[in-house]
DNA sequence: GTGTATTTGTTCGTATGTATC
DNA sequence: CGATACATACGAACAAATACA
């Protein structure tokens, strides 16, 4: 089961960075393997506290990187698009 | 000198999009050089009629192609960033 | 089959912060 | 200092796709 995610409103670092860096962790451990769901935006909104455009902001930077694909109506997975 | 930045509402072709591919194409034609500014972002917003935030969506794109660069209080610069 | 809820996608407007000139 | 320019964040509205009772 996921730990939390959390971000520090007093770090330097902004929080859709945090936020992103903190879901390529859980990626990149292993932790949520690839075609596995991340949590619902909503459901990060409510965890980090982070208002809906920044999880999307967050969330776009991992697809950028190749790391997760979304289904609109769906949720957003881990891995390559799958064919 | 630069083409008007134009976008089409009734495209399915989301307004960020769009603006982001004219902006590409400024550039990979050589219209605008590499070190060369672009439009500020307030004139982007006078030309496209569209919102800042949209403006700065556009934006991120081409930054996250690699394609310009951004210096807070300056511009939007064709290339890479110089060291 | 028809809603209804959930989820992601796009866009807007605003506020505030930081850097540059 | 004041004006300009990019950066981050919020909240809201609406659309479209999906899932499910």
């Amino acid at each position: 089961m996921p730990r939390h995610l959390t971000v520090d409103f007093r770090s330097p670092t902004p929080s859709y960075r945090q936020l992103a860096d903190q879901l390529r962790d859980l990626i990149t451990s292993g932790e949520i393997g690839p075609g596995e769901a991340l949590p619902s935006l909503n459901r990060m909104v409510q965890e980090t506290g982070l208002s809906m455009s920044t999880v999307q902001r967050a969330v776009r930077v991992l697809l950028e990187e190749g790391l997760v694909y979304t289904v609109p109506g769906r949720g957003v997975y881990a891995g390559p698009r799958k064919p």
